[in-house]
DNA sequence: AAAAATTTGTTATATTATAACACTATACTC
DNA sequence: GAGTATAGTGTTATAATATAACAAATTTTT
């Protein structure tokens, strides 16, 4: 087996899966309801295989929705800094990969010159899909 | 009276008055626990008055903390996107007023182009003095 | 195989946030 | 200024999110 990827345990698969699954993320107690047919009973084995997975990189927390998505960018094994754009109606997440961006990031100093070592960003709008529909309704 | 600046209520007022008090970002309970005193009893009372002042533009969540601060930029009567940088080592956290990376945060758009309504970003590094300290640690 | 590190299973509890409802104060309209 | 709409209050109960603590089992390293 590959030494880097060290496979992951049977309840950090478990959650993983499930998360994956979904387009949209996902909260604790959602994972903990849909995998309890797989043997997870309480919340402490769900929370500990999500740390787990945030720390090397095959998911991300979405602050401020307090709910768990999978990374969608390269293959998913390596942490890194995260920027989502969030949609205020359908509440999906998408991750966004832009170059330029990141560098604008990476390379922001504060006035003390302070370099950050992370950094979360969390874009809000409406996504495409959601703005269609609503100029769908204003036809009626 | 001023017609814009509608004065805040007893409970708003107490809640913004205690935040402004302090330096790092207080949480809920905090505020209610310090707040009983003056006759606030339960957490409702509390998390009314924080949603209120959020949306007045007087205070900002953390959203990485679940903890809330007082807006230190202009004079606190326009609600705004925000920029933080939360120390890792003490948790204070500022709020980073910088024209240039609101500029690049504002003209972006993701792939579809879509504009966004609004964002978050939170920087997490070490502050000055943490640093400082921990150089000092090192001399011994 | 022994020791160390990680993961598991479990119970209980801490922390953060909202629902629901009756009531009061304030602002707005005529 | 009476009527009404809007915003704020006080209270109880409960929902939703997250962690502490501890014993047992598994996996990895020496
Ligand atoms: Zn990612
Ligand atoms: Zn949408
Ligand atoms: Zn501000
Ligand atoms: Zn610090």
């Amino acid at each position: 087996m590959d030494k880097k990827s060290k496979s992951l345990s049977k309840n950090q698969k478990i959650v993983l899966d499930f998360i994956q699954k979904n387009k949209k993320p996902v909260k604790a107690y959602s994972i903990l309801s849909n995998v309890q047919k797989k043997g997870i009973n309480a919340p402490p084995q769900v929370y500990r295989a999500l740390d787990k997975l945030i720390e090397i990189g095959k998911i991300h927390r979405v602050e401020s929705q307090n709910s768990f998505v999978a990374c969608k960018i390269s293959n998913c094994n390596t942490p890194h800094k995260t920027v989502f754009s969030i949609c205020n109606s359908c509440e999906i997440v998408s991750e966004i990969n832009d170059p330029k961006l990141f560098k604008n990031l990476k390379d922001f100093r504060d006035k003390d010159g302070t370099v950050f070592d992370g950094y979360n960003l969390e874009f809000f709008g409406t996504c495409k899909s959601c703005k269609n529909k609503q100029i769908e309704n204003t036809k009626h």
